[in-house]
DNA sequence: TTAGCCTTGATT
DNA sequence: AATCAAGGCTAA
């Protein structure tokens, strides 16, 4: 028997496998991988890979590349959970579990005997336990993330959470190497030629096409289906809608600000920025709620969906927002078209890295899931008019039980269907699968909004979502309605 | 830049 | 008073 056989079982850094100094920032790391996280979040730091961005990281080539090594500090859980200076603090009570997790678990090894663990020493160190990315399409091990919250129920709560989504519709896709799709520039420029006039709302350039009632019927295959026209002409001017929503942030946030301002008078200035921080999470919320907002206003005045009594609107709203929401943020990322940070409504630019290390477990899975997808669709080259379909395709569920018109919202679901196979082969005639390609993509991002929609009743019932919300309200009707 | 050591400040 | 983690400092 060695003489180190378990007592530093659970000493290594799972970053570079150092000797940990304690707790931080989540978990037991040692001291140069926290300060080198620290530099990284604060000073807002961004690296580049020379290599494939899977460079291995260990004790002595941990500074090689700092980019693969601050990809793992946050694989492993590394998290910057808002304003904590001093000693027990908001992880205090994580880190107190945590610790008697390992307790139990070393116990256990005692008492099970040496012989059966089935970590030999050096080989599972923590490295391997904590392998990375893996961290979206399986649950966490439940050792390995210790959990955010005071007591043990919201614990449970958000691993029952993790498990049932992850359980439940993310097939874990295997590897399907998206199609490389070669450049094609004839029909790309072909396209493009023809949608710039488009992107101006109010200069569309097929005024004699274009029908106010329904569409007609063109002979397929010769020109972009009028249908898919219609769709295009039906979407919101992304900039107006842009400024509204910022205007109304604005005037939400100079209330708080001066409210909290009179708070604060005679505090410190950490007191402050808590509270700024705080306010954060619930911007993030009313920036939803106005998305929302958007959505709805424009649902109700396009094509198909103005014909259909409002009780039947508003069930297939109930049944679909979260996933209007989550493709208008994926659209709008695939508009913006960089890897390494996010735009959100507002027309601001946040840095991914940043947002990662800020969000919890759960938040920065779900944004990490919405990377994944924006890339699936980068690579197909998904473009506006598709996208418009796709918008069409989840408003017009055929699957929302209980409508009154339940024949009209099928035949529009398939009208829909049809022209968007009609304009995938017309525009796209060189890849045949396109529009499967695109269809496969619906269940990722419903699954996707179903974590989303968890997430959120999750915070809801903590009480960190600010009330009247539209959010809310969605939530609760589907909820109650199903 | 890195990483070891130091200071700060909250909690027990 | 002791503990502990976040953040600051500074020699390599």
């Amino acid at each position: 028997m060695d003489y180190s056989y378990d007592t530093d079982l659970e000493e290594l850094c799972p970053v570079c496998g150092d000797k940990v100094s304690g707790y931080h920032y989540g978990l037991l790391t040692c001291e140069s991988c926290k300060g080198f996280f620290k530099r990284t979040v604060q000073n807002n730091k961004r690296y580049t890979c020379a290599e494939s961005q899977d460079c291995k990281i260990d004790k002595t080539q941990r500074k090689r590349c700092p980019f693969c090594r601050f990809q793992k500090c946050l694989n492993v859980g590394m998290r910057l959970e808002g304003e904590m200076r001093g000693g027990r603090n908001k992880f205090g009570p994580m880190y107190k579990r945590d610790r008697a997790l390992k307790q139990q678990k070393k116990a256990l090894i005692r008492a099970s005997g040496l012989k059966m663990e089935a970590t030999p020493p050096l080989l599972s160190s923590p490295q391997s336990d904590y392998s990375f990315s893996t961290a979206l399409s399986t649950p966490a091990p439940k050792n390995t993330h210790p959990n955010i919250g005071t007591s043990v129920a919201p614990i449970d709560y958000e691993h029952n959470l993790y498990a049932s989504s992850s359980l439940s519709l993310s097939v874990p896709i295997p590897a399907h190497t998206p199609l490389p799709y070669p450049d094609h520039y004839t029909s790309s420029e072909h396209y493009t030629s023809a949608s710039s006039p488009e992107s101006v709302p109010g200069y569309t350039y097929v005024d004699q096409t274009r029908v106010s009632t329904s569409p007609p019927l063109a002979p397929p295959g010769l020109t972009v289906p009028p249908l898919v026209l219609e769709f295009v002409r039906c979407e919101q001017d992304e900039l107006q809608v842009q400024s509204k929503i910022s205007a109304h942030l604005a005037h939400l946030q100079q209330e708080q600000n001066s409210r909290s301002a009179a708070a604060n008078q005679e505090q410190n200035t950490r007191l402050a920025a808590k509270q700024e921080r705080l306010s954060t999470f619930g911007l993030m919320c009313h920036m939803a709620d106005q998305t929302l907002f958007s959505i709805v206003e424009w649902a109700r005045s396009c094509i198909f969906f103005k014909e259909l009594k409002v009780g039947d609107q508003m069930k297939l709203l109930h049944n679909c927002w979260s996933e209007l929401l989550v493709l208008d943020y994926i659209a709008r990322q695939l508009h913006h078209g960089k890897e390494d940070s996010v735009l959100l409504i507002t027309g601001q630019e946040v840095e991914l890295a940043s947002l990662l290390a800020q969000a919890g477990v759960t938040l920065s899975g779900m944004i990490q899931r919405g990377q994944e997808l924006v890339h699936r669709l980068q690579e197909l080259q998904l473009d506006r008019r598709e996208t418009a379909c796709l918008k069409y395709l989840i408003l017009f569920n055929p699957d929302v039980k209980l409508l009154e018109n339940q024949p009209y919202v099928e035949s529009v679901y398939e009208q829909v269907n049809a022209a968007l196979l009609e304009y995938t082969l017309y525009a796209y005639p060189q890849f045949p699968d396109r529009f499967t390609q695109i269809l496969l993509r619906l269940p990722e991002l419903r699954a996707l909004s179903t974590q989303a929609e968890d997430y959120l009743c999750y915070k809801h019932l903590s009480g960190e979502v600010p009330c009247n919300n539209l959010l809310i309200e969605m939530l609760h009707a589907k909820r109650t309605c199903i």
